[in-house]
DNA sequence: CCCTTGTGCGGGAACGTTCCCGCATCAATA
DNA sequence: TATTGATGCGGGAACGTTCCCGCACAAGGG
């Protein structure tokens, strides 16, 4: 396939008037005072060992057709006044020749590259990881695949990326997944004067633009499906994290208790990862004053190994414990029982969210309120109180 | 920070002899026969609504400055022959004035944009899941973390990625991870002349690189470990995929299984995902002629659940049952008993990958014989015969 | 028969860099 | 004092597109 320049010696045949009238029959142009051929451009490509074939330009189609350009620009991208066989022509040749334009330069002409970053603001320590936790895995593949409907590709970042990191791609945009408090990548890309989209944590700041999560409808939907379930004394796991989402989780979590009047127990999961919030799990099921009776997790974690935390412990699951998980691993539903799940919707954030960008950049939009993205609460066997 | 171009206006007493000699004081050339000022550059980001701040450009650092153009830049590069004073002069306008190269422009002058694909060959009916399997999770991972410590920035595409949804964009090269037997993405990419990474089913095609696992050995460690601890009826489950890793699991297996006298026992899984896997690993648990005493699961799924799989069917691990999952999955390590894994060292292949790209790319290696990546059984307690 | 209108195509500038030159200037040497 | 050489900086051409024009030419109307 696409049989590269063959035709390219000698075909006096075609078109015979047009082609190569001055004498310049060669595929670059002749060494003008200064003119050396480019730098990268035409042997970028394999160094010593092998001479890289030029790629095909689009001058080097109008040529090879006997038309401008201009004339061979227009009939590829449908554009111009063109008759239909010069249409046909133009196309014939640059699929014979295996034209492939060159999408930098066209990204140079149009102003913009239809590239966004992607980066998480939270575990940057581990600036990887983020992808093994399934929310995020989730994230970062429906932000992916709606922005590549929408026509611009996604750049993967690691988390807490720096400025020198970034700073040599031509992104017309950024999205930063839950930035932690005051992030350096938030303040740095906006003095780059890069367009953001991020949680609510930047509202209000120019440039930046945000989509969130209903963080408080969450904990309280959570709370209430246990309430009904006649849950009194719940607890809730979350880590300790300067993110947007787990400061709202505590605060709607404090103020549902204050409302309902059941004592507010909360356990802090210091760092992320199974080891460090199964313990904390474990630490909300064997202190305080009396056994919890439901537990909202909201730290990512494996539902089975959250299960097996509770068995070891001496409850049943949902006899003597209601368990939720704030989570999008699949495991939930192959478990013994099954686990109820609060999803937090990362296909519709980021179906939001790369529409609000799209709008942004594309329709010029400034400051909109930005859109709050329900929950959706799962409800399986875990969290259903047994019949007697 | 970056008070973007306050001195425009007019600030005469600096550098009074030079900068405005000519009466053009505005930012923009004066509009000679025919220039309007490009279609996208300045008016582009920020539509209706606010006229926005046209980016600051090279020449608009060098006017300010009362430099030229060719100083500039080479003062921010740091190349050329400058005196210091001049140098820093430049530097400094140019952090005074906020400015940034334009990535495109470096791009296209450098003739390449140090961006690359990547892209997974199975899954392709569900384009994006392959980032929750912790395996390409950690492999996308380590492909981007590695590729940009070495200046190559990521660009995540959909298993099973058309033509259209790559065209579009410099890419310098593409590592495809596990394509299928034939796979289009390989065919498309090489057609149009784009460097692909990927394993050793491409080998001997000319623009094709490959690194990959080793397979064989991969499954003669695990079974040589079932052996040495007693097992005698191991049986392997392993997707029915065309990718070259799976069908040379099965190879090897067979092989094995031929060389110590071992019966075959194989179990194909139909479909990824946690649910289709644990019902083959069932299958392979109960049907047959007798209980099989070795377990390797080569297909991804949950330790803990294949853990619970195995007590469902009254196998006790490792009494009963000797398990070894090929896994990333992290969760193995908090299971009662701990699962033995055998990784696949995804942060191995990536780093052997992007290093073999960097030297096809920059050094212009030509064919080369790739390389194997060894792989690694972690040992615990779920392989490992109890003693009496 | 001339003036207008429309059609089809090409010339050339621009997008914002980098880098190869050339041209001054100045010190050092013959 | 002239010639060389080094040093410091700027002009201008590329990189490969797209798009705004202008210019031929044909057709239609008065």
């Amino acid at each position: 396939m696409t049989e590269a320049s063959e035709h390219d010696g000698a075909t006096p045949e075609h078109h015979p008037a047009i082609a190569g009238h001055d004498g310049t029959e060669g595929r670059r142009r002749p060494p003008g005072p200064g003119a050396r051929g480019g730098p990268g451009g035409p042997a970028a490509r394999g160094g010593p060992g092998g001479q890289a074939v030029p790629r095909v330009r689009l001058v080097d189609v109008a040529r090879e057709a006997g038309l401008s350009k201009t004339t061979v620009s227009a009939a590829l991208n449908g554009t111009g006044r063109l008759s239909p066989e010069v249409r046909e022509k133009a196309r014939e040749t640059a699929r014979r020749m295996g034209y492939r334009p060159n999408a930098t330069a066209r990204q140079l002409r149009a102003g913009r590259a239809r590239l966004i970053g992607y980066v998480v603001g939270e575990l940057a320590d581990t600036p990887w990881t983020f992808l093994e936790s399934p929310y995020f895995a989730r994230l970062t593949g429906a932000t992916a695949a709606t922005a590549l409907a929408r026509g611009y590709a996604v750049v993967l970042l690691p988390a807490g990326s720096l400025q020198s990191e970034w700073a040599a791609l031509p992104l017309d945009a950024v999205v930063v997944a839950d930035p932690v408090a005051d992030d350096r990548i938030v303040e740095d890309l906006l003095a780059a004067r890069i367009p953001v989209f991020s949680d609510r944590s930047v509202e209000g700041r120019p440039g930046a633009h945000w989509v969130d999560v209903d963080a408080a409808a969450a904990v309280g939907q959570a709370l209430d499906h246990f309430h009904a379930q006649g849950a009194r004394r719940p607890v809730l796991v979350v880590p300790d994290s300067s993110t947007r989402f787990h400061r709202e989780v505590t605060q709607a979590h404090r103020a549902w208790c204050a409302a309902h009047g059941v004592p507010e127990r909360t356990v802090r999961a210091a760092e992320p990862g199974n080891g460090p919030v199964i313990r904390a799990v474990e630490t909300a099921l064997t202190s305080g004053p009396d056994r919890p009776d439901a537990l909202l997790l909201v730290a990512e974690a494996s539902p089975p190994l959250v299960l097996d935390a509770a068995r070891r412990h001496g409850y049943a699951v949902p006899g003597d414990l209601l368990l939720v998980c704030v989570s999008e691993d699949e495991t939930a539903l192959h478990t013994e029982p099954p686990v109820t799940t609060l999803s937090l919707r990362p296909d519709a954030v980021a179906e939001a969210g790369i529409a609000h960008l799209v709008a942004v950049l594309e329709r010029g939009l400034r400051e909109t309120g930005g859109a709050l993205v329900p929950v959706r609460l799962d409800v399986r066997a875990s969290s259903v109180r047994p019949g007697p």
